[in-house]
DNA sequence: GGCACTCATCGAATTTTTCGATGGCAGGTA
DNA sequence: TACCTGCCATCGAAAAATTCGATGAGTGCC
């Protein structure tokens, strides 16, 4: 044993541990017996012990060991130190019931229309005291995830760099939305038809566009809209009864259906909804839990 | 490393302190560098802590490692458990001379006439800085220890559930208290004499019944005190010039000696006046200090 | 696509801890 | 007094844990 100060950081709990029980027992002997270790190994680490504290902690007296002052006072702290450590492994364990948590999803008008309802509902329900904030994702809601502003993203991103993961919830596609009166409302649509349209193009701005505007550029066609929104919000005041049409994610136009026509678009654009998480929330349990929720909401 | 969990009690304070590092850092490379380790040694360590929590503790982000929940929860404890080690290592020293602590001391009537006038005597003529507070121990004087509202506690209280530490002062018993010219001052007092007195009954109230009154009656006899007083104080002025008698503790009865006599009492009822203190006091130094005085203010 | 950097992992070297055995010391007993 | 017994310290050997140096895989940045 280094004399001096044998580095006090090499102390485990384990340690603290066993002066305890030799405090409690009074002997080295029968607290190596109760640990399961040999005598010669208590002894060790009490040398070890009155090395870092320089004090002999406990002295012989009338057949017993018996503590000295510093050594209660260390040990009052060792059973503070030991208690943290019990709650410390304490797993992280998560109940719903009792929850008082926050959860934050980041998404977009199309999760916040289809999804979102539903999974606030199912999380009311599950866990009262939990409350629900959600959060326009735009084009950066992995940002926010890394930022901590998001507990989840929802929405059209594919699984991307390391530090996150993600969960593809179901296929989507777009197609074209109009009135029922619309002339073409019962014909299949062919490119030329289609181009051809009253568009309403969705321009959210910040760069993204739509799959289906990639798909159909890609192709070396473009489409000149009449109107243009930034966001799907009225948009079905906007076309009924017009000879207007917009292509958006399917879901959504079937959302709009009472008097509107969904009409299969012939650029698709077909995409996947994920729910993306970062690395740092993986493994806890509330994370978990909520992820899970989202999982069977989306499955419906 | 063994899978499912590799005994947490061999986590030692280096690990803590190491998780603390790479928190603070964000990197396990610069980490080992700032610790003088091989970077492997660090993840040998982070594998650990790993396995023990259940939780990868950091993930990788953005060229980053960035902390889990249940890290940042682990990483709270582990710094306070390094604070304290700190502290176990720093001797608690206590210097009365340039102390500024108050010190609550929790005892009833008989202890504040007999030992406290020393006692603070005592503590302020060695630790001028320091500030004295006596309040009623009452019938729950141990749950004023618990509640830390008293620092100790002194009285008639026997060794009590675990949780507190006592020692005990010394013996008392009780006797009788009358003017020197009462008619029986001088003879000694049988057991019909002593009940057919003119008694003087001290009742504390709340359920406490002294210790004669117990032996006593526990003899199949009982008295009929012509005054009740809910406290000793004021008794001598009572008593003296009276052929009222009043039973109680000697020493207590010794102090009013001045012009009242103190004869035995047939039903002694002994009982220890002891110093009661908790757990969580007991390695204090300025506790164990206190404690100290007590025990010699007590013992003269 | 290449480069630089980070962490995980492997075998070997090193250090720490445990074991079993022995010796000294103190208390109790004949 | 002398013996006996129980207890802890210590020693060398064995076992286990930790560290090292090297290598490989994955990722971010040019």
């Amino acid at each position: 044993m280094a004399q001096p100060t044998p580095d006090p950081s090499s102390i485990d709990f384990a340690a603290l541990n066993l002066l305890r029980v030799v405090h409690e027992l009074g002997s080295f002997t029968a607290a190596a017996e109760k640990l399961n270790v040999n005598q010669s190994a208590v002894s060790y680490t009490i040398a070890k012990l009155r090395a870092c504290f320089h004090d002999p902690l406990f002295v012989r007296e009338g057949g017993r060991q018996v503590s000295t002052d510093r050594c209660e006072e260390i040990l009052a702290r060792s059973l503070q130190i030991l208690g943290m450590l019990d709650e410390m492994l304490q797993p992280d364990a998560f109940d719903p019931g009792s929850a008082t948590q926050n959860v934050t999803i980041a998404c977009n008008y199309y999760e916040r229309v289809l999804l979102i309802p539903a999974l606030v509902n199912e999380i009311r329900r599950a866990a009262p005291g939990m409350t629900v904030k959600v959060i326009n994702a735009l084009g950066d809601g992995h940002l926010r995830l890394l930022n901590r502003e998001a507990d989840v993203l929802i929405g059209p991103f594919a699984r991307s760099e390391s530090g996150f993961h993600s969960r593809r919830l179901y296929a989507e596609e777009y197609a074209c939305l109009m009135d029922a009166a619309h002339p073409l409302a019962d014909t299949a649509l062919d490119i030329e038809g289609y181009l051809g349209l009253n568009h309403v193009l969705i321009d959210y701005g910040g760069g993204w566009q739509s799959a289906y505007l990639r798909e159909l550029e890609a192709a070396g066609h473009r489409i000149d809209p009449v109107v243009v929104a930034p966001s799907p919000a009225g948009l079905a005041t906007l076309i009924v009864e017009s000879d207007l049409v917009a292509t958006v994610p399917r879901r959504l136009g079937e959302w709009n259906a009472d008097r509107l026509k969904v009409a299969d678009c012939p650029f698709p654009g077909r995409f996947d909804v994920s729910l993306v998480w970062a690395a740092h929330t993986n493994a806890s349990a509330m994370h978990r839990w909520v992820r899970e929720l989202v999982w069977r909401v989306a499955r419906r």
